[in-house]
DNA sequence: ACGGTGCATGCTAAG
DNA sequence: TTAGCATGCACCGTT
């Protein structure tokens, strides 16, 4: 600390209360500043504040703001733009992303032919040398356009003799390394590397990169084609460049849209936190590398892993993990492009064992090897769980590798999913490349050495950045469920649970309805989702219930009938004046509160067990729904399996003697055919009612009808989906206009079908199900006006009781509330 | 019966 | 249109 010098030349101080970064220096690490310089220069006034009598100032050519040329401090704040002057990165950027987008570099060149020019890259990517930048995807694009040239491989030959500049700066050990490069490189030509002066004047002449990091990166290929010197090789099919031959592709994949890495280059000071999705190292191949697998890590993060591992780490690529390679098997599947560009070529299926280092430098060995396929080849490591288990990773979590030079170790590392963006970025490429997260945080292994610093302010404007609905909506639809780990915790809820919180609206006004002496509401606004809350009884025989303040996390003792928000706190007490307040100690004995939470768990676990909740990796709560969407026919069975809790209304409390909470928890044997029972002559009675009240109602609605002749024809797996997603979350009105135009909304709602909440809206529901089975409305009316025995004698039902209804008829009767035919049928169907 | 292995299939994104 | 890849599933070996 004390021998520090402030490498600002008008400060040179010696002494500061805090050091702080600058620019990056070539020697790698970066400047050391005192506290104000360092300060200035975070904050973009470096120049402003020491330069200002300097030669060197220019204005943007677009905004007219001023920049200081050519000098290190604000190298990042500017670039040279295609039509000639200078602009303010801001602008510059928005001007390039058009240019990137647009440029693509025809033609594939052969790996060979590149084996002399490889060494330029062997550079570590910590260094965060200028150089690099030269050789960015931008760089290179714009110098293309500068010289009013397409092609860029030709534009880049102009570029060699600053290489070779570069190239006298190398350490002895890098050259060494270079020395062992051959493999390809879409940039550059041997056999081409006449400059051409204009060519490098202009190159000259453009700005210093804007990327810390280098986008080329050290060779990790030796001569034999080899990434890394441990691999074990077999056979001879090692060639230069692929193990199989390749497509013909772009040098470089097409940049996403809104070029992230442009964009979090924005920021000087801030830019090596930024996570920049770069362009991996050099290997066999990587240009064919898709922006999804760019390796991004700040160079931040790189700096310390580098330190960690007191070596020179080049990023290669990552992978979000699926849900296969994140699985019990064990298999992780490898990006084509990667593995051929960065392991070992095998030419056997086996393939071969390889050694992968994590950052504590614990040495992993998996079977590195593919499957035919298609006449290609998938690659996949093999025996990856402990290392996975070892990274606490999973699916939507990412997994990096990258390699230490010299040595060629291959090294793998984890970042944990820990936003939307992260995870969708496995799916949207065109987000990926810096237009990432920036929270997201480097994970070595098992526990993170690197924590990413942070929030850049090109957040914000990746914030900004539109994400296409469509392609979100694809990334739904996409069977590979990456879901926004957010909203994954919001969901990661079983499907009883979520019923279990359903609550009325707070604005709802419920109409009271009264079938066998027993009250129904039925509320004209979906639920809400409430505040989990135990119920309990004194010793008095009075019931309570109990929840939990979500800021001071003290239980209160609340009346049973008290329906409480998602959040809720003492302040909300209503009910206790003297507990209204956090401070107010906790009324309940902790030994009881323990032992209510204990009772309520056991009855969770057993209402779990006995009703068979898919084991873990078995779809649970949304995934249960989902799958419930997908299986159609089959979502009784999931939704049977929560019929004690799914029955419940919103306002059913222990205790409560309606003919939806008197019925048995899951019907097995209650109801013989001809059963008298409270239960299932009222299902015979609202069936019918049902039927009428929908004669009713088509007679109100005769006009939409036609068009509801259409909707009949929509396929019953996709309203069923609906059905299931409007049943959890039953946050949003149905968009159906047929059925909910006229807000009728009448009917008992309990909505049997998968046992949904009472308040789905069922109207939609009665139809579809009506109609997928067959029945139009017309048969719906038709059979209203029969009596009930007759009309499921009509359908081939035998008239029995609610137990045995066909399944139209179920689901009908369903909706008026009931639920043990549906319970009764199934225990039939299982007993069968 | 269970679990692992290897292949086939189908979806998605890139070209 | 096609390659890549996630995942389902049949087959096979082991318990």
């Amino acid at each position: 600390m004390g021998s520090k010098n402030c490498m600002n030349e008008a400060c040179r101080g010696t002494t500061s209360s805090e050091w702080k970064k600058g620019w990056s220096l070539k020697s790698g690490g970066f400047a050391t500043l005192c506290y104000s310089c360092g300060s200035a220069y975070e904050n973009s006034l470096f120049c402003e504040t020491f330069h200002s009598e300097e030669s060197g100032w220019r204005d943007c050519r677009i905004c007219g703001k001023r920049i200081h040329c050519g000098c290190i401090a604000s190298r990042y704040l500017h670039e040279y733009l295609d039509l000639g002057g200078v602009g303010c990165i801001n602008c510059a950027k928005r001007l390039e992303i058009h240019s990137v987008q647009s440029i693509q570099i025809p033609g594939d060149i052969p790996n060979g032919t590149f084996a002399t020019n490889g060494i330029r890259d062997v550079r570590p990517v910590v260094e965060n040398q200028i150089d690099d930048d030269k050789f960015s995807t931008e760089r290179l694009l714009q110098l293309t356009k500068a010289i009013g040239s397409n092609d860029v491989s030709s534009a880049l030959e102009q570029l060699k003799p600053e290489e070779s500049m570069f190239k006298t700066r190398q350490s002895s050990k890098r050259l060494l390394n270079l020395a062992q490069q051959c493999s390809s490189s879409a940039l550059f030509k041997t056999d081409n590397n006449r400059p051409k002066e204009g060519v490098k004047d202009i190159y000259e002449s453009l700005p210093q990169p804007s990327l810390n990091f280098s986008l080329t990166t050290p060779l990790g290929s030796s001569s034999s084609g080899l990434p890394f010197p441990g691999a074990i090789v077999e056979g001879s099919e090692q060639k230069g460049s692929f193990q199989q031959g390749q497509r013909t592709r772009h040098v470089l994949p097409k940049p996403p849209k809104p070029s992230p890495t442009a964009v979090s280059e924005t920021n000087k000071g801030t830019s090596s936190q930024t996570r920049v999705a770069r362009p991996p190292a050099e290997g066999r191949g990587r240009n064919q590398l898709l922006p999804r697998y760019w390796p991004k890590i700040t160079d931040q993060e790189l700096q310390q892993l580098s330190g960690d591992l007191k070596s020179t780490i080049v990023p290669l690529f990552e992978k979000i993990l699926s849900a296969s390679d994140a699985g019990r098997i064990g298999r992780l599947v490898l990006p084509k492009a990667c593995a051929e560009a960065y392991f070992p070529p095998i030419n056997q299926s086996e393939g071969i064992p390889i050694r992968i280092q994590d950052i504590k430098g614990k040495e992993w060995t998996f079977q590195f090897r593919f499957w035919p396929n298609n006449n290609s080849r998938m690659y996949v490591l093999e025996g990856v769980t402990p290392c996975i288990q070892n990274m606490q990773v999973q699916a939507g979590d990412t997994v990096t590798f990258s390699r230490i030079d010299p040595g060629g170790q291959l090294v793998i590392g984890c970042r944990k999913a820990t936003n939307n963006i992260d995870v969708q970025e496995a799916q949207t490429p065109s987000i990926v490349n810096g237009d990432s997260p920036g929270e997201t945080s480097f994970s070595g292994v098992t526990d993170n050495p690197l924590s990413n610093g942070g929030r850049t302010s090109d957040d914000s404007l990746q914030r900004h950045m539109p994400i296409s609905e469509k392609k979100k909506a694809r990334n739904i639809k996409n069977k590979r469920l990456l879901m926004p780990s957010d909203d994954a915790m919001e969901l990661r809820i079983t499907w009883e649970e979520a019923q279990e919180l359903l609550r009325p609206s707070p604005t709802a006004e419920p109409n009271i309805v009264m079938v066998e002496d027993h009250e129904f509401e039925e509320f004209e606004e979906p639920p809400i989702f409430g505040k989990r809350t135990i119920f309990t009884s004194r010793a008095s025989g009075e019931q309570e219930q109990l929840a939990q303040c979500d800021s001071c996390s003290k239980w209160r003792r609340l009346p049973v009938h008290a329906l409480l928000s998602a959040k809720w706190t003492c302040s909300e007490n209503i009910w206790d004046s003297k507990r209204s307040s956090c401070a107010a100690p906790e009324d309940i004995n902790p030994r009881d509160l323990e032992s209510f939470i204990s009772i309520y768990k056991d009855s969770k676990k057993r209402k779990i067990s006995d009703n068979k909740v898919p084991r873990e990796g078995e779809p649970s709560g949304l995934d249960a729904l989902a799958t419930a969407a997908v299986l159609g026919d089959n979502i009784s069975d999931i939704a049977e399996s929560s019929v004690g809790a799914t029955t419940r209304h919103p306002r059913h409390r222990p205790g409560c003697t309606c003919i939806v909470c008197i019925q048995p928890p899951s019907g097995k044997g209650k109801h013989e055919p001809m059963c008298k029972c409270n239960v299932c002559l009222t299902v015979r009675r609202r069936f019918k009612t049902l039927m009428m009240r929908k004669k009713k109602r088509q007679s109100e609605r005769e006009a939409e009808l036609a068009q509801g002749k259409d909707k009949a024809s929509v396929k019953i797996g996709l309203e069923r989906e609906d059905i299931a997603g409007h049943a959890l979350l039953n946050m949003s009105h149905h968009t159906d206009n047929e059925t909910n135009q006229n807000g009728n909304q009448t009917d008992l709602e309990e909505t049997n079908k998968g046992q949904l909440d009472l308040n789905c809206d069922p109207h939609r529901e009665d139809d579809i199900l009506a109609e997928a089975a067959g029945m139009s409305l017309t048969t719906l009316m038709n059979a209203a006006t029969l009596p009930l025995d007759m009309y499921l004698g009509q359908n081939g039902v035998p008239v029995t009781g609610p137990c045995l209804i066909s399944r139209e008829s179920e689901e009908n009767a369903a909706d008026e509330g009931f639920t043990s035919g549906r319970v009764e049928q199934e225990n039939n169907r299982e007993g069968g």
